[in-house]
DNA sequence: GTCGTCTTTGAAAGCGTTTTCAGAAAACGT
DNA sequence: ACGTTTTCTGAAAACGCTTTCAAAGACGAC
């Protein structure tokens, strides 16, 4: 690898003269400068970033934690930190958290170390305290997540009303007789949704022990089992509404497998509006989760001097997609 | 941040000390190694991968390009990627291409400039030459993709054998008119298996004039508009192949919307088995490209002393996915 | 001609490590 | 007691860059 010092030889001059034309930080004399700029194209030079960010201690990597790399969710949200960060120039910097309390722990560790400028993180297996201790006073940005203690540094989905829009629409269909199909993990995206749920079965009279719920591990083949179940213990039933799109999907192939006409014969919402949605027959009504909008926020509040961009939100607000 | 320099002054040694007791390459007395764990400890230091990486000529950085992180297909890629990286002390780090040269270029651009010790490569709008003359001398690993130049360097995908076990299968079916929906962008994916889809027809005595054909952009609703054009076409199909699952997924939904009952009265086939296929009613028969795998290997050929693994064939065959 | 003010430049320090080198101390053989 | 290894240790150089510092010229003003 050519170094400035190659540069600087070749174009004859200090390798401090070499460093001002790359950085522009002062005035270099126009002779000069058109040598060295000819030195480094024909040695084809470029400055290694290791070691600038070593003297100028700022490496220009954001670090990113996500649940799963193969979770379109979170593809979603890569791909709007991805944009907005090529926007600042910075490098996004990437691990795979897979719901794990010591494999997250690993993952921000690494990241850490690499002496990432900024990390975003959505993990949901360390606890509050954890996490505050690990992140210590690095900058970060907490996606999916409401923690108090770092309110002002987390961008969150209001779950609750999404579980409520979600029923409310069911309802305004003209349905009484919903089940709900959730997560057996205990996360609080569940409890949330599932809440907003109950508030607008309430609203109608329908108490919880009206309610029919089954919950399975939050993938399709879940929603599947989980429909099964439902459908069998519950015959009256005209709609399920699931925690999430994913589960939505398995549950249609419970209905399909029963040649139960949708949607005039049955109903299902999901939440997230993953582009999967897209797929699936009938096409799924849903909930829009702005993931790819929170990743490019995230983003924008490292980013972004602090005195600009106070006013918005740190509660992104649901909307229902027909 | 703590440096190693606190961690010598609270040990009472040198820094040379300290640097030896974290490498572990000599070994040092008990009592101030001990000592130096100590400091360590309570400190909380955590070593500068950045010197490190300085001074070791050595990032200990995997570069990732892929198309996109919005798509579940490079959303397996890359978790088979991570995965294998983590086991050998890598990080991933990573950029869209977006299919689109000057997005690639920069991307490329930007992992050498990071000074990844190798990368890892889908490209899909840069020429072989172009890759080539930026890729250098660096360490790469091309996947999908079989450059004849650097061939011990590529792992690829036999899609032309991947079209042609489509048809097999679907002319083993019994079906005789059997439609193709491709990509309107002239990639060398879709030329292949297109070429393989109508080597197995010709083997069955059809012919290219016989075959109905329409392209459309490689998503859902390019699989969806094709499907229609073809479907009010060729009102004698029985069955289409499309060039990959998210085209067949939207392929589905036409037939849906013409209350086609699949798979009895008419038989879809997809490639590439990404996960989507999972939630596609009926599920979608599909070809496997063992995309995951390809994302391991790419990383065991990096890391892997090159003495050992050495059989390994570079070309991945597709299965039949039921 | 002398002084002050700018502009431009190179030397050198520093970023946080690893590693080489040589010296000090301990261990050993005689 | 004395040379000879062997162990262990610290000083210093190096990695490739940025930035401070001070010196050297250039230029006017007096």
């Amino acid at each position: 690898m050519t170094t400035i010092k190659d540069v600087a030889e070749r174009a004859q001059v200090s390798i401090s003269t070499v460093s001002r034309v790359l950085t522009g930080s002062t005035r270099v004399a126009d002779v000069k400068s058109e040598a060295v700029r000819k030195a480094m194209a024909e040695l084809n030079y470029q400055p290694n970033t290791v070691a600038r960010a070593l003297v100028g201690q700022r490496t220009g990597m954001l670090g990113l934690m996500v649940n799963s790399f193969a979770d379109p969710f979170f593809g979603a949200l890569m791909s709007g930190v991805e944009q907005e960060a090529r926007l600042h120039g910075m490098q996004v910097i990437a691990t795979e958290g897979h719901h794990d309390r010591e494999r997250e722990r690993d993952a921000l560790c690494s990241l850490l170390a690499r002496r990432c400028d900024a990390l975003i993180i959505h993990a949901l297996s360390l606890s509050d305290t954890e996490l505050l201790e690990l992140i210590g006073d690095n900058t970060v940005v907490v996606v999916n997540r409401h923690i108090l203690a770092i309110e002002d540094r987390c961008l969150w989905f209001n779950n609750f009303q999404a579980g409520y829009m979600a029923a409310q629409h069911l309802l305004k269909c003209g349905h009484s007789h919903i089940g709900w199909i959730g997560r057996n993990e205990d996360i609080p995206d569940n409890r949330d949704r599932f809440a907003g749920f109950t508030a607008a079965m309430a609203e109608h009279g329908l108490m919880l022990d009206d309610i029919a719920v089954e919950l399975a591990s939050g993938t399709a083949a879940g929603g599947y089992q989980a429909a099964c179940r439902l459908l069998s213990k519950h015959p009256k039933l005209s709609a399920i509404q699931a925690y999430n799109d994913v589960m939505a999907g398995g549950c249609l192939r419970a209905l399909h497998e029963r040649n139960l006409r949708l949607p005039e014969e049955f109903s299902v919402m999901g939440i997230d509006d993953v582009y999967l949605s897209e797929y699936l027959y009938p096409q799924l009504t849903t909930i829009r989760y702005p993931i790819e909008t929170i990743g490019q926020r995230a983003v924008q509040m490292i980013c972004t001097p602090c005195d600009q961009l106070r006013s918005s939100e740190s509660c992104f607000q649901p909307t229902l997609i027909e």
